[in-house]
DNA sequence: AATGAATGAGCGTTCATTCAT
DNA sequence: CATGAATGAACGCTCATTCAT
């Protein structure tokens, strides 16, 4: 009964994000997932329209539930600079506690093939929308500056966890990324006052 | 005539940064390599010794060309704080003048297979050790925190520039980054203070 | 509900013909049909063996149907030359009648698969005897010429027929083949005078 | 020196009609026509762009060079009814001489790809002119009937062919066509007349 | 009988690389 | 050095058929 169709799904949608996170999307072998989830190759096609869709739903769904979640850790915090720490904690957690799925989030989010990449990174933008409002409401209630570029501010935030995940993914995940975030937090939020 | 051999090896590099920029290493054949560089696929390979060769070298030279025009740009300049300025003029204006490049360099440094990875990367350590040695003398002369983390401030150094061009690369080139120059080292300043 | 399995059988062998007549047996899948015919892909195979089985069956069935019917279009006609002209004239009903059917006939008949072929126009053989026997009469009652090679009449006759149904299937059915029935009929008769 | 480019392309086209006649188009593999070439997979794609290009360009080639040869057989005749003759002799004589070539025709003549079917099908048309050119040279040098349906006439004349070669092929060709030439063209011009 | 999810063999095509000229 | 025709391994995807329910 284990081998239920929602089974089987995830099955596949988890072997993919390791054979992808390993190989990179391109060299990802379909008979690589089907092997890893233990499935036949043409059963992917059963759950997936094709390779690429698979790699789109990661990012739908993994993003969908990054963001939903992400915005619970912060829905009952009052302090917008309170919300950025939690951001920035909720971030490098999913990321350390997932090292596949962010090697893959790492590598595919600059996926050379235009049409797939925006495909991808359209899920991005409900995570750009909840830093940017964070650091909206922190202008607002004047935490900080009121003439903070709010577009730059959320390129920094992100810029620089994704940095740090990036090096942190290509390192061999050496580092414990969590020793850094006060650190992290305080250089952001000065920049941002 | 007689620069025949140089010029090749030059054509054929331009002609890969514009392919590879615009298709992604992997989607470039080397065939259209071949074709607009104006030579035959086989000659290709008196140059290189073979497509992933293409790829490191143009890391290689064009990294190596960046870091040493970025250290004559600062080595005038007394202030850190200024060195830094310089820094991010720099690098917003080599891609932006360079948009095939930085198509390169935005998603190739991503590269997903492993090994040609960590040959590209290699190249980027002396451009994160110029940005560091400038962190480093800030704190010598006092102009930035001295308990600042150097590792950390390089990170969010790179991290908010690569992500700008970045966003920048894969909108089709919209905005003028040059218009964020300021703002970014106000942000970056008061961060590493 | 009790006549399900009849009509199942009908239901399948129909979406067959009207599946296989716009795909070509080939291209023409199983699911297809099984969904015309709206029953499952596994009930098919409760019916059939395989999918060559359902187009040797289409044949056996289409064309013992057409020469029973063939015969008894003809049975009280006394003058053989009479005879020949309501066989003509019932090909091109049933074909016009039964598009997709003629479809199917048209291009299967030279299905490329040479065993599938061979099975397929073993049903063609009762037909030729019907229009042989009416030749081999005209010859006897000495309305068609004693020196007729029968075989080439029949080729003649048939192939005749065949061509132009194939054209009107190939052309989108554009013309109305009844349009030429006493034309054909004057031309065949003169030829075997 | 006669694996020259030319022989390459000859060589693959004339291997791909003995594959393609005894397999139909879609199950001959495009590594049998590579094999019995002796060239490997890929240089089929030097010379075609695409399994279809193969087939299609058979019937370009060979249709044309037909319809010039069968031109150049009755330019000097001056009886239409012996260029009837000449051009029943002409069709038997290079189906027969060419048994692979026949059986492609025959069988991918009805293709049920509906428009790789009508790119092969195209190259009929000028077979056909000739056909009616020399039925109105009849009927308007008064030895074929006035009244006689050109269309009808050429369908006739071709269908019985047709059907005959298509016997003959499906039957391993047993008998010897040529036996039925004076017959055939008996009546045939009776049918004409 | 009916279902439809699962299977996995099979194939057209691409393209980096070689090498005879 | 330069050429470009030739090579052939590699892979995503399809679909007839099976079989547990």
């Amino acid at each position: 009964m284990e081998n239920s169709k929602e089974n089987k799904f995830e099955r596949i949608l988890n072997a993919a994000i390791k054979v992808i996170g390993n190989k990179g999307f391109h060299s990802a072998k379909v008979k690589d997932i089907a092997e890893l989830a233990d499935v036949a190759d043409g059963t992917i096609y059963n759950y997936f329209q094709n390779k690429e869709d698979i790699l789109v739903t990661i990012f739908k769904i993994k993003l969908e539930e990054y963001v939903l979640n992400a915005k619970r850790e912060i829905i009952n915090i009052k302090d917008p600079a309170e919300k950025l720490k939690v951001l920035i904690k909720y971030h490098i957690k999913i990321m350390t506690d997932n090292p596949d799925l962010a090697k893959v989030l790492q590598i595919e989010l600059r996926q050379p093939h235009i049409e797939l990449r925006s495909k991808i990174r359209k899920n991005l933008r409900s995570y750009f929308k909840v830093i940017e409002e964070v650091i909206e409401e922190g202008k607002e209630k004047g935490i900080l500056s009121k003439n903070l570029n709010v577009y730059l501010a959320r390129e920094m935030f992100f810029g620089t966890l994704d940095e740090l995940v990036s090096t942190w993914v290509f390192t061999g995940m050496a580092r414990d990324l969590n020793d850094y975030i006060d650190e992290i937090y305080d250089m952001l939020l000065k920049a941002f006052k």
